[in-house]
DNA sequence: CTGAAAGCGCTTACAG
DNA sequence: CTGAAAGCGCTTACAG
């Protein structure tokens, strides 16, 4: 086979004996161009496959449909499930997407918000970069195009924000461990408290203070990466203290399958001996024996949300900056971790 | 905060009191330039943060920069390594990503192809859509840009594709088993065998064939959708039989793990009574309790390739069209589902 | 060393 | 109903 090359507006005037002027406006059906005109055009346009130039297009109207969208990391399937939210309804508004991860630095954060800019992203859906310290670059970026923060949030930059109810969902899964009659309550968290780890944590706080339990520094537990295995050593870590925990909110479903599967090692009883919660409601938690509690995090639904509150922004421009937060709720689903049922 | 304005290289001109041309070599340090120049053009374009439009760019160079890729589902963990190896390497090598879902729709795959070309990407991506019937539109897009199949290849369609030694890889697991004395080894696969579920499917009956193991259609058991829940399906029905397989080898990790949940609800021992293979080495692998035996399969690996290979056929692109299969080697990983080591 | 001009593919206000 | 011309932001061959 061989390679064939591009058919523009040009080689469709000539062809024709036409002007560009009239080709153009016969394939946008202006009310102008007689209907004869329009057939002929479309008739060999269809013949030859044409495709219209979106890059002249968009660089003529200033709009190029394009949305960027910066991830820490790709590979994690709760992310895969917010992408998804935001292709079904970038497509459904005619928008294109393009994808980068920020693989949790800020400096490639920063590169790739400008890049976006450069390819005339016509918005931007961030989910910031673990490690940032300064909200420069995307305060800069904010000020020149439509900028919406998702999931990983920060309360410094001036904008929509799209987020679950951290807090409250946490306080929810702690209150449930405490309606079960646990007392000792462990919590796997990070280390350097990111926005969600921290609104976690706040709700784990709230609920042993609303119950009037005090809070006991040994039972919590923190990790730079709160990952499986990270979970399965700050278990060990629990377990090897002299009062064990009765029960473990991990702030991740990770860190809670971690958990399980210490316990597990260690013939502890779950949830008898000690219950288990974790947060996402990712595929992995119906996986693991027993099936573990978490609280369901609709990734989908955020990333929707997300790309349809940047749309919104991109038709209609404020002048000035705002904050704004979208707190999407969410549930806990009570599984054999926490609870079994006879 | 206010909102800024679009810098060009007309602003920056006309704040100099230079040409557009002279600014534009300058910032792409022209040797013709005098250092002077460039010095005061490179500090008023920092000042003013001036981010070049690389629409303007691209659309002039007939280069954008940009891969379209087009893939089933975004949302499987297995894709989303996919799609990492692809981000990684385009990055590399100045690249920035479009992704988009065919959500496994012939249509919408078209209408896909058909908006990566339009939007000028440089090459394409694509993992087939499982129901893609007329290659028709992927022969079209082939002779205009370059395209790479990876993962979901076809080999009607003459272009470079990614994949893993399908073939190999399922006679290696079925022969592990055949190895552990099994001798009546069932398949879990789908009912259209798509190229993939095909490939495993022959190194299955290669390796029956090789140990003189005669294939019984009994345990071939096939499904639409080779899912978790079709998984246990699948292995109640296998269950229910008169006499029971004494291995199971599902063509993915998914279906493996449904069999181990059915296996487990019956109390069946495994790998005593049934041992099982799965393919992919997903997370969820050594989630399971006992954790999987599957074959590898190197996502990240495959989607870096993959972009490689695109990339270099937009540097050298070709005459003619060729076809080139590049077979990625995989590993079997054996775990406690095949041999419980004691 | 610097500038004026053409052109990438398209749309659209202006003329006729 | 149709066309010639300008312009989106950039690069580059041609002049000087």
């Amino acid at each position: 086979m061989e390679k064939k090359t591009t058919v523009t507006l040009k080689n469709l005037a000539l062809r024709l004996n036409l002007s560009v002027s009239t080709v153009s406006r016969a394939l946008n059906n202006h009310p102008d161009i007689s209907a004869h005109t329009i057939q002929r055009v479309k008739e060999l346009a269809e013949k030859l496959n044409y495709v219209p130039n979106l890059f002249a297009k968009g660089f003529r109207s200033h709009r190029t449909h394009i949305l960027g969208v910066i991830v820490p990391n790709i590979s994690h399937l709760f992310t895969s499930t917010l992408l998804k939210g935001i292709l079904v309804e970038a497509e459904q508004n005619g928008y294109r997407v393009i994808i980068s991860e920020s693989n949790n630095e800020e400096n490639k954060q920063t590169e790739m918000l400008q890049t976006m800019m450069q390819f005339g992203a016509d918005g931007i859906l961030l989910s910031l970069a673990k490690k940032t310290k300064s909200i420069h670059q995307v305060l800069e970026t904010l000020q020149r195009i439509p900028l919406v923060l998702f999931d990983k949030v920060s309360e410094k930059v001036p904008c929509t924000q799209i987020v679950i109810n951290e807090e409250e969902a946490a306080f929810n899964a702690v209150e449930h461990l405490i309606g079960l009659g646990k007392k000792r309550i462990a919590i796997l968290k990070e280390t350097e408290n990111s926005f969600n780890s921290e609104k976690r944590f706040q709700g784990y706080k709230r609920a042993l203070k609303t119950y009037n339990i005090p809070l006991d520094l040994k039972l919590v537990q923190s990790t730079e990466d709160i990952s499986l295995n990270n979970g399965k050593r700050l278990t060990n870590v629990l377990l090897s203290q002299k009062v064990r925990p009765d029960a473990i909110f991990a702030i991740t479903d990770n860190a809670a399958i971690g958990a399980i599967k210490a316990l597990n090692k260690f013939n502890v009883r779950i949830p008898e001996d000690i219950a288990v919660v974790g947060f996402s409601n990712s595929i992995n938690s119906t996986i693991i024996q027993p099936e573990l509690s978490t609280v369901d995090q609709p990734g989908e639904r955020i990333g929707r949300i997300a790309a349809k509150s940047l749309i919104d922004e991109i038709n209609h421009p404020n002048k000035e900056l705002i904050s704004k937060t979208i707190e999407i709720k969410t549930n806990l689903i009570v599984r054999d971790s926490s609870f079994k049922a006879i």
